[in-house]
RNA sequence: GCACCCAUAGCUCAGCUGGAUAGAGCGUCGCCCUCCGAAGGCGAAGGCCUCAGGUUCGAAUCCUGAUGGGUGCGCCA
């Protein structure tokens, strides 16, 4: 249940009449008159822009066409008034049952209240994280990894059918590094004395690799050559990174659908597949690249290379597939693991990246733009830096100093609610400062904690009212009788409510998961000034004396604040706080 | 040199993909607890939405250019 498109329902409604009545011309595109919550609450309950739209086509001026509007809608015993106000506008103030209808929705439907048909059942694909397996995830993969999440939710929230995706890079040199570093934590375990040279991965994450090596293998690839247990190791260290990693993810609450490996595509004729594909539409040439304009790295000489056309997409320039010595280079591999992407049936893809991947977007795009023939749209989204702080204190990383932090080290310090609520109150394309000590504290300039604080009062409410012997079933609040409903400040509570299926389908047209997030605010903000309201005007308590059916009709409000924060929360993947302690 | 991202109150940031007098938190100043949790609430002050053009009924939002910051730029995935 959408209050706003029900609006503009009845706004068109009046349109078509107004086309019948000849007071307006037919064949008039509708498409983008809207009817939205107004800036300014005084101004009314929604705002329609239709007779702005539609002056020009019609040949008719605003304010008339506003005014014959007006005057239709005005009929309409669900309006109480329509004023013509600006150039144009068209204010409607709703009559109170209209919201109390808003809040016996969120009643009857729970946390479904918001979800949408949006999607269609459209089948998408949102691949996030895709850290390389050479190690923990660290502070910038959280931030991919609860994006990536939270966009895949709200996605599936919105009526699409969502596939969570990690992509494995697996197949290119850093597996090697990987491998031979595990090969002297795995010497280091049976007692030798290993040194960790430039081009090895000294962390201590691998000694227990290592030692489980040991364990299974003994003594039997110690002072063999490389060629005896290189391609082994890769795969075994992998794995034991991938497992890592899963268990890293899980405790953010992270879990995939679908872990694909790039290695896959190597020897099993995928990527000359996807290459193929490519060649036949004209795509792929021998050719020379221009050197870049400006200062040319010291090395550059002209190489003859294999090239993909994606300038015919919409690239800058095109990019090598193939490196001078015959081997792939990483663009290959991604080329035939997004047509498989696009083989295996999904109508849109999204790729989350962490910001310094900005430059193959592009490429990327072109890559799916020319293997789908334009039909399937690729959507890139770059998660900008996360700066840690403690105390107020700028927080630098270093490998050397043993000062670097995984998702581990947040997670474990702050929780998982806590590390996904602050990654997501900032647009993914913004920076993100994350305060060990701020993230923590329980104050209003804390979003995680306000909004907690806030669901942990409604629920409070709840436990209250139950004690004092009132029916707090949502069958027995939905059923109320919600004339009791009726004061400013309490509406207010329900506009807000109503704005929530509108504002998750926004959110996820623009797979922007962070809106959520700040609604989220906005409506404890609501609820918590309604609730101190109380303090000076008894009337305004959730609890009445001697009067049960007032006291319900006001539960009805407040359970229903919860179920939606409660249905935001679960979109983030952040368990609501029955209380606070 | 080129590409992408960003620029909004003193600070940190929203702004519903073109709507009305641009919002919130922090900080500053002034209020509200014999009362469901004051871990909260109410109010005041604070703005050339970086700058210059353009598009139109209408621009913080779209286009062009400039300035300032971030990221990246052919055998590293």
């Amino acid at each position: 249940m959408n209050l706003f498109t029900d609006i503009r329902a009845r706004v068109l409604e009046a349109i078509e009449a107004m086309q019948a009545a000849g007071d307006l011309p037919e064949g008039l595109e509708t498409a983008a008159v809207t009817v939205e919550p107004p800036r300014d609450a005084l101004h009314g309950d929604m705002a329609t822009n239709a007779a702005m739209v539609l002056a020009k086509p019609a040949g008719k001026k605003p304010r008339d066409i506003a005014e014959a509007l007006a005057a239709r809608l005005a009929s309409d015993d669900r309006i109480t008034s329509a004023e013509v106000a600006g150039p144009g506008f068209l204010n409607l103030r709703l009559a109170d049952g209209l919201w109390h209808g808003v809040v016996r929705a969120a009643l009857a439907n729970g946390t479904d209240y918001g979800r949408s048909q949006l999607g269609q059942g459209q089948r998408i694909n949102v691949e996030y994280v895709s850290a390389n397996p050479t190690g923990p995830l660290h502070v910038g993969h959280t931030r991919g990894a609860v994006f990536g999440d939270a966009l895949a939710s709200l996605l599936a929230y919105s009526g699409y059918d969502v596939t969570r995706e990690y992509y494995i890079n697996d197949g290119g040199a850093q597996v090697d590094v990987l491998a031979r570093s595990v090969y002297l934590r795995y010497l280091e375990a049976l007692g030798q004395e290993v040194a960790f040279e430039d081009g090895t991965y000294p962390g201590d994450y691998l000694k227990p690799v290592g030692g489980a090596l040991a364990k299974k293998k003994g003594d039997a690839w110690v002072g063999q050559p490389e060629s005896v247990w290189l391609d082994e190791l890769r795969t075994y260290a992998t794995e034991a990174m991938m497992d890592l990693i899963r268990d890293d993810l899980a405790a953010l609450g992270v879990s995939m659908d679908v872990f694909f490996s790039e290695k896959s595509l190597y020897g099993t004729g995928r990527i000359e597949e996807a290459l193929k594909t490519l060649k036949e539409k004209g795509l792929i040439y021998e050719g020379v690249l221009e050197p870049p304009k400006g200062k040319l790295p010291e090395d550059w000489e002209p190489r003859q290379q294999t090239l993909f056309r994606s300038t015919e997409h919409g690239d800058d320039t095109d990019r090598p597939v193939m490196k001078s010595d015959g081997s792939w280079t990483y663009f290959a591999p991604d080329i035939a693991y997004h047509y498989d992407k696009i083989s295996r049936g999904f109508d849109a893809l999204i790729d989350v990246f962490g910001a310094d991947h900005g430059g193959y977007v592009k490429r990327m795009k072109a890559a799916v733009s020319a293997l789908s023939d334009g039909k399937v749209p690729l959507d890139i989204k770059l998660t900008q830096l996360v700066r840690l702080f403690k105390n107020g204190e700028p927080f630098k990383m270093s490998k050397r100093a043993g000062t670097f932090v995984t998702l581990r080290d947040v997670v474990d310090q702050v929780g998982p609610d806590v590390t996904r609520f602050v990654m997501l109150t900032r647009k993914n394309d913004a920076p993100l400062d994350f305060d060990f000590d701020k993230v923590l504290e329980q104050t209003r300039e804390n979003p995680v904690f306000y909004v907690q604080y806030a669901h942990a009062r409604a629920c409070s409410v709840l436990r209250k009212a139950e004690a004092a012997g009132i029916d707090v079933s949502d069958g027995a609040l939905g059923a109320a009788d919600l004339s009791g409903l009726a004061h400013q400040a309490e509406l207010a509570v329900a506009r807000k409510l109503a704005e929530w299926p509108r504002l998750v389908e926004t959110a996820a047209r623009t797979h922007e998961p962070h809106r959520v997030a700040f609604y989220l605010y906005d409506l404890a903000s609501e609820f918590h000034a309604l609730w101190n309201r109380g303090n000076d005007e008894p009337a305004l308590r959730f609890l009445q004396e001697d009067a049960p059916a007032t006291s319900q009709a006001k539960i009805a409000l407040v359970r229903a604040v919860a179920v939606v924060i409660s249905a935001g929360l679960g979109i983030l993947g952040v368990t609501p706080a029955n209380e606070m302690r």
